[in-house]
RNA sequence: GGCGACGUAGCCAAGUGGUAAGGCAGAGGUCUGCAAAACCUUUAUCAUGGGUUCGAUUCCCAUCGUCGCCUCCA
């Protein structure tokens, strides 16, 4: 067995291979910090965090770069409308993000540089391009030659002839060829800007992933990637900008992650259908969201709505529902067959994460084994067997980055007082009032609390 | 106009050249004082039209439809 990966380069799945022995490098693109981050950007986040867990899972140590974007035209934009200074601006968010990853539980990256923080390498890198006769000087800023970039649209299946075709080109005459892009912005007025040979001014956007992407994991790294979005022209920039400074062949897979859709278009703050992740975890847990990306292909679209946001809860409840604890019976024999069980679903899930990370054909085989679990607990399975059997189960849905165990507290202020009802109604019960038990529960379930009387007794949860 | 992805049951969705996982919802049943939960049973010929093949949902072509990129975008 082993694992595959679709490559957005070859258009295939190819088998995956590492540069060195037991580790990968793996860099994707973060977010521009110039507002509130929105689920589409927590859905890239959570892609990745699940193809890193699982490269973890599989032994590998993962050197992890994740970029914040802190110097652009739309925060430069933002601090002018708010009267702040731009870094301002960009400090908030991704302290507001950090948040986000944090609550969502995305694993910390291993670094997470800025472009503003890289600016000296920038513009070495910038300098050597001119060097190399890559790029050139214009009124201070600097554009990339495409045409001397010959292998220039392998990553998103473009040719130059065909895109100068194109209708929505806007010709620039200050540029060589319509496509050229900006790799340093000569500075206007009251912008963030840094000296350079060309004037002051500040990176372009693509070439500061480059650059930081060499910085932290070196000329050749083995996985990059970001939302689809990005495929034309932000990294088929990068690929331009950094094997034409060093020669090599950049990355080697290309992973891209399918678009979150709101009501049939792309999430995007220009459309504004958004929901914000604050929203989001607002209402439910981080959990939830978690859910209904591994319910689907990573590559495809993901459909976002009350629907399908109540399909994932319900899957995760049905998950939990196999961590119930065991209903001895003194003649169960089922021992043997629940443990071939745990150790044919770590194979499963083994064999169809290798494919391409295929979570919902993943989630299939776990809930296969949820419904063997709660088999065996209605047949009396004693509470070690189902314990090793739910240990696998944590395990597998543990490595998805899902926290099944329910911290939600059942203490604090109102738990007291719903334990005292429960007790009162046990009470009741006991005396057969049903009548009043059932009130009880029912006036309990208007105030979103459920009851379920159990073998062991009544538990409550949170609706 | 160019490039790319996708179209599987009411909904979400996996997958295979030999008659289609799983989840939600629905129906019936077991359990329960009644419920809930859990368990059992049950629900599809895979957009349309051609082609290749002994045989295609799976391969090829066309058509229709949806979405993404070509401007900032996860």
């Amino acid at each position: 067995m082993s694992l595959k990966i679709y490559n957005t380069l070859t258009r295939k799945k190819e088998e995956f291979k590492t540069l060195q022995p037991g580790k990968v490098s793996m860099y994707v693109c973060g977010p521009t910090v110039y507002d509130k981050a929105h689920v589409g950007h927590a859905m890239s986040a959570l892609v990745f965090d699940i193809v890193r867990r699982y490269l973890e899972y599989l032994g590998y140590e993962v050197h992890h770069v994740t970029n914040y974007t802190d110097v652009d035209d739309k925060i430069i934009q933002r601090a002018a409308v708010e009267g702040v200074e731009p870094l301002t601006v960009a400090e908030r968010y991704i302290k507001e993000f950090d948040r986000h990853l944090h609550d969502l539980n995305i694993l910390p990256a291993s670094e997470y540089p800025r472009a503003t923080e890289q600016i000296d390498n920038i513009v070495k890198s910038v300098a050597e391009l001119v060097k190399k006769g890559y790029a050139y000087p214009k009124d201070g800023d600097v554009y990339y030659r495409v045409d001397k970039f010959p292998d220039y649209g392998k990553l998103s299946g473009r040719k130059l002839e065909d895109m100068e075709a194109g209708f929505r080109i806007e010709v620039d005459s200050r540029k060589e060829h319509p496509l050229d892009f900006a790799l340093w912005k000569a500075a206007k007025t009251g912008e963030p800007s840094w000296p350079s040979p060309w004037g002051n001014g500040r990176p372009g956007w693509h070439i500061e992933c480059s650059v930081m992407s060499q910085t932290c994991l070196g000329d050749q790294i083995d996985i990059h990637g970001g939302g689809n979005d990005l495929i034309f022209p932000h990294h088929e920039n990068e690929i331009a900008q950094s094997e034409a400074l060093t020669g090599k062949h950049f990355a080697t897979y290309w992973m891209h992650n399918g678009m979150m859709q709101l009501s049939g278009a792309k999430m995007s703050k220009s459309v504004g259908n958004l929901v914000t992740i604050d929203s989001f975890l607002e209402k439910y847990e981080a959990n939830v969201l978690r859910m209904m990306v591994l319910n689907s292909s990573y590559r495809g679209p993901l459909t976002f709505n009350e629907e399908t946001i109540q399909h994932a809860q319900r899957a995760l409840k049905r998950l939990r529902s196999a961590l119930k604890p065991a209903l001895p019976q003194e003649n169960w024999q089922g021992g043997k067959d629940l443990k071939d069980r745990s150790k044919q679903v770590r194979e499963l899930f083994r064999k169809t994460m290798d494919d391409d990370f295929n979570t919902a054909g993943t989630l299939g085989h776990i809930f296969d084994f949820v419904k063997d679990i709660n088999q065996a607990r209605d047949e009396g399975a004693d509470q070690e067997s189902l314990e090793a059997a739910q240990a696998v189960l944590k395990e597998l849905t543990g490595v998805l980055g899902l926290k099944l165990d329910q911290e939600q507290a059942q203490a604090g202020e109102a738990g007291e007082f719903i334990d005292l009802l429960v007790e009162i109604r046990t009470r009741l019960r006991e005396e057969k009032l049903w009548e009043l038990s059932d009130l009880i529960r029912d006036k309990l379930e208007e105030l979103d609390v459920i009851l379920e009387d159990t073998p062991q007794g009544t538990t409550w949860q949170w609706k």
